[in-house]
DNA sequence: TAAATTTGTATAACATGTTATAATTGTCAA
DNA sequence: TTGACAATTATAACATGTTATACAAATTTA
């Protein structure tokens, strides 16, 4: 990595610090760009030149925080697919509910904004990352083989982002997003499982 | 009605219809206070008066267009009361159908405003509708009696909102949202459905 | 080392939502 | 009819996201 490249980085980092801090300490409201060049000690331009827009500030926040990856945080003990469905559903709300406030307005910003792209990428992941799922399930005869894979793993995610973003809206905190998505996902897989899954999915719906 | 009142419902009503027009012929982008003002005939201070904010004009659009307002959907035909729920999502999906990319857009400017308690107002409105039906589904032995009505019909008002939610993000169109709300719906009442209601509801669910 | 290139800075500017202010107009009540 | 009041207008202003421009600094490359 070269010079520049790192001396980018830096500023990158300290752009993204900045913004984390104005957030908790003062609130969303106050990060104007502006301010935020300001306290990352770089000029307005700056931000814009490395992220490209306030938005983007955001979602990189984001991703450093890996709520978007969140293959990372899948649990591997579990023996049932639909188990580690489940078991990357709780990872996930205790890793948000550590900071859920902070978490629940960067989302916001960023789902709230204009910018499709963004938002598009973040559906598209989550939902491929729930079809691979259901295709292992569904592999696993944890439910039942005749059902089409992608439509179902599409619904899965479907369910997963929506409730998502009305977390993200401020209706609710992680806990109870957890346990409405929890809930749907085990209503919709007991249509489609197997005896192997069935009681598995009957435990976790009782929460 | 005195002269002023009804002077003032007539500019609310032009800057309302110059609001849609300019929507659908121009997109949302070119919705600025200015321009609206501008092609309703009226100064720039006065949408802030009749409404308040850009974001209030829009959801006089979506009340207007009776989105909101879906008691007066609700087909009286059924004699289940989980079957006029699904009846409302079928007249309310037809009546989106009809002008779809037009209440989306509305749809999408009033959530993603930052004006909390607008969306608060129409999220409170559809659960407690939810939590109606639930209820006379209760009463109606169509469901357990043993579940918390308030409750089931918070998490069934919740699906609701949250797939809303993501067909206003622009992510699929009418049809698909409400085939997605049809089917985390069946999804939920089946887990609680008494005999009564289950063949309604696997019916509902092959679509 | 010196020119070329990339990156950041300073400053101004623009569009837009929103608010302020003062003047004007229309309505209503005496 | 006329004075009081309310609503509307015209205009300017402010904050903020974003872009433009000209210049300076750092880094790479020849």
């Amino acid at each position: 990595m070269s010079q520049r490249e790192i001396a980018k980085q830096e500023n990158r980092q300290k752009i993204k610090d900045a913004a984390a801090n104005i957030i908790r300490r003062e609130g969303i409201e106050k990060l104007t760009m502006r301010y935020l060049a300001d306290i990352a000690g770089v000029s307005l331009r700056t931000p814009y030149n490395l992220f490209g827009s306030k938005t983007e500030v955001l979602f990189a926040l984001l991703e450093d925080a890996g709520v978007l990856l969140t293959q990372g945080l899948i649990s591997q003990s579990e023996d049932l697919a639909v188990g580690r469905l489940f078991s990357s559903l709780n990872a996930m709300e205790a890793h948000v509910r550590k900071d859920d406030e902070f978490y629940q307005t960067v989302y916001w910003g960023v789902m709230a904004s204009d910018q499709v792209e963004i938002r598009r990428t973040g559906y598209e992941r989550l939902i491929e990352l729930s079809q691979g799922f259901v295709a292992e399930a569904i592999a696993n005869k944890e439910i039942n083989s005749d059902i089409n894979s992608d439509e179902f793993g599409k619904h899965i995610g479907i369910l997963l982002m929506s409730i998502l973003g009305m977390w993200g809206s401020g209706y609710f905190g992680s806990k109870e997003c957890a346990a409405h998505i929890r809930r749907s996902w085990c209503a919709s897989f007991l249509t489609v499982a197997t005896r192997k899954s069935k009681q598995h999915l009957m435990n976790e719906m009782s929460h």
